[in-house]
DNA sequence: CGAATAGTGTCTTTGAGACAGTATAAA
DNA sequence: TTTATACTGTCTCAAAGACACTATTCG
């Protein structure tokens, strides 16, 4: 089994994702060394040599985007180690996918001239460093996927939320709109995916609505399909 | 951006998947080394410095299972690095699915003292080496998710086959039972999964099926789901 | 002819989507 | 009151599932 081994090094990299704004946004770093200086990166780092994956990613979530592992949900998305993608050495890296609530603005962490928030939409005129566009692409498409047949659009919410907000979950993750009414209904109806609470939101200038907290499932069935596919 | 790398080293293991004798199998390989001597295993190696993960795959599947690239459906799984999973090392190890239409016996490879398939219901009795276990676990449910919401299941077949082939796919992946009429009328009505031949297939006791090709579609709209899940 | 497999018709039920209508708050 | 948002009712249509029926082969 023996193999050359020299010069692979393994990496996460971090695609984060809120709703800030009324927008999917995702955090991005700016490069302070070469290559791609001065571009925007996805966060990331290397894995120590005693840490799991997910911890590695945890710990890039807190060292670079200054994030503590509060209340975002992690998960892996896919592993892209095509050679030569990192033109200083053969860098593998596992990109990790991590959703929160409303996130604060990111401190600067270390190696980083600058982080902040980007709306997905405003991505299109800015060139990525190495291949993150794809990396990037690939995690928000199976963010879309995975609205559909699981709970996950409540990972995008605080504690507790009102249908509205679970609704705008789907909207802007997706970028449409969906009727009010069938969403509800559909929401409060598929078993496991919301808790009932017995308190209500302050009004937003109509009816107050009640308040929900995330159900026991994880999966939605029947799915919550996007309209046109 | 510095950061140890000294003896991480990086793995591809293959979950290579076929129907023979209406069965779900897998192929395994009996390892000849310690660790796990004798323990049937997963085909797997180590990356090159100048291939990709894909390619990597490729040539595990031509060395340790003699199968060629013809005909096998390739798909990255997940990765698994947690510390010591391999006692000698740290690897960390991109799990690829490989689907493919009644592949043949494998040759014993290298650095291997056996290679056969195993119809997955036997499984239970035997322990794998490494966290075998769940990796192919977590690829068989991917494989079983996929057949639901997309065309997947062609893989599984011949260039030519039957609704009643298919149905077996789905039959025995999912290891239920599916009402022949329902699924030949889904199957065929469903925009891009299947392309009509002008042939039929030799009969088997009854009035012989006309023979499909995979449709241009990846995607199932609506999907095709399991009844209870 | 019967047996076996392929394929279609039809009925019922479920659920999505369109959209109207009701409920409850603030100004 | 109007306005805004939350929720519910109802209708239509698409599709899943149960299951009966027809079609085409072999013996």
């Amino acid at each position: 089994m023996a193999s050359p081994v020299e010069d692979i090094r393994v990496a996460v990299d971090l695609i984060v994702l809120t709703l800030r704004a009324d927008a999917l946004n995702v955090l991005l770093v700016q490069r302070e060394d070469d290559p791609h200086r001065g571009a925007w990166a996805l966060p990331g780092g290397f894995i120590e040599l005693e840490e799991d994956l997910d911890d590695a990613a945890y710990r890039v979530l807190a060292d670079e985007a200054s994030l503590g592992s509060s209340a975002v949900h992690l998960e892996q998305v896919r592993t892209f180690g095509t050679p030569h993608r990192d033109p200083r050495a053969r860098v593998i890296s596992v990109a990790f996918m991590a959703l929160g609530a409303d996130l604060p603005d990111p401190e600067r962490g270390d190696d980083v001239a600058d982080a902040r928030w980007w709306p997905i939409a405003e991505l299109a005129d800015i060139d990525l460093a190495f291949d993150h566009a794809e990396v990037l692409e690939c995690s928000i498409e199976r963010a879309r996927a995975k609205l559909e047949y699981t709970t996950l659009a409540v990972t995008f919410l605080p504690e507790e939320f009102t249908i509205s907000q679970l609704r705008g979950v789907y909207e802007h993750v997706w970028g449409t709109t969906l009727d009010a009414g069938n969403f509800h209904r559909k929401a409060t109806r598929t078993e496991g995916f919301l808790a009932e609470l017995d308190r209500h939101a302050a009004p937003t200038g109509g009816r107050p609505a009640r308040l929900y907290s995330a159900g026991p499932g994880t999966s939605l069935v029947p799915p919550l399909l996007r309209a046109g596919e």
